[in-house]
DNA sequence: GCATGTGAACGGATTCACAGCG
DNA sequence: CGCTGTGAATCCGTTCACATGC
């Protein structure tokens, strides 16, 4: 295994791989291999061994590995064992929609504020949680250490709100608006725009 | 420019273009270059010119790129000149805030169906559609000729209702379901799970 | 002069193939 | 025997650097 320094986009698979055994665990399955989860994800076999090599050994020769084990190693590779908490900005239908999501929890996302700048929206409950004022934004962030937030905010406002949430001490945004953020490089985003997903694919129509 | 075949990764990058291109005109620039472009974006302008290089030469040297020309080639060469139908299949709280989403039509894509299985669901409205029945989902599909579904059903139907989108012709499914999907190869998926992108993030906290 | 377009050089990621071990 | 873990080989993408032409 290798202590040097590793690729990002071995990390970026390693959610995947989690997922997939975490689905496993829940059919019951207790070993798997490499070939197999390869072929769930349709990823080669290498791979995922290369993949897991960075971080330890993790599998029995001959056999395989231990779904329940490797994803707690998993889980503990990526720092998901707890729940971070984490902010929603931005309460339209979509930041609504994310709010409602139950599937974060056991994936190690509690969502444990809501806020908005539309003064309408204050107040209103969203599954358990109330809807707070943009104004108290940064002050409750920092107060409760919260680390991670998602924007869904018009586009607009999305460069603004996200110099807010960074000053406010947020280390890693998921951002729903289809725009490109410019932040400090210590501060990690990650875009979700079902477009720019589309138009890979017509290209290929 | 090369018309052997272009790499995947070049395609999955011109829509990121092409967002910040329409931006660009939008704020009423006209001419860039892929040194800015490249800027904006935060990629390198050697990899924008290499990228655009595979599909002919639309700058001029010593000047740049005429913004709104370069938009039209990347709209022409990604297919989205003219908007795709589409249709959204799960009408829950993610599904009715993409049905919602109006910042589809003008990137191309056009939402002119939703369906559900739920019957408390049918009939009733989401902007200016009207949720349909599962039940006839696959004979309305072909009946019109679409292509390109967004998929927002519980992760446990998403197999069987993705199966039923190519048995009714669907060729693209953005799917916002955190599940694999097994589909002939002739289908393209896209895949929008929120948690792997966050899990990328939690990693480096 | 300036920015494009591109062959060449480089670096990194994937695949191969096998030693090692249960 | 089966599957992991891993150096070596291969493949592929990015960057470099410059000729070209406005």
């Amino acid at each position: 295994m290798a202590t040097v320094q590793v690729p990002e986009i071995v990390v970026r698979r390693l959610p995947l791989y989690l997922r997939e055994l975490m689905k496993m665990g829940a059919e019951g399955r207790e070993i798997t291999s490499s070939q197999e989860l390869g072929a769930r994800l349709g990823i080669s076999s290498a791979q995922i061994r290369k993949d897991l090599s960075h971080f330890g050994e993790f599998g029995k020769q001959g056999t395989g590995y231990n779904v329940d084990s490797l994803a707690g190693e998993l889980k503990r590779i990526l720092k998901v064992e707890k729940a971070w908490d984490v902010v929603v900005v931005g309460i339209g239908d979509l930041g609504r929609a994310v709010a409602r999501n139950t599937g974060f929890v056991d994936r190690g996302l509690r969502i444990v504020a809501l806020f908005d700048s539309d003064s309408a929206k204050i107040g209103n409950r969203v599954g358990d949680l109330t809807v707070e004022t943009t104004a108290d934004m940064v002050a409750s962030i920092r107060t409760h250490g919260v680390r991670v937030a998602m924007l869904a905010v018009p586009a607009r406002e999305a460069q603004a709100v996200a110099e807010k949430l960074v000053e406010a001490g947020i280390q890693a945004i998921l951002c729903y608006t289809p725009t490109s953020l410019s932040l400090p490089v210590n501060v990690r985003v990650e875009y979700l725009d079902p477009v720019l997903r589309m138009q890979q694919m017509t290209y290929y129509l």
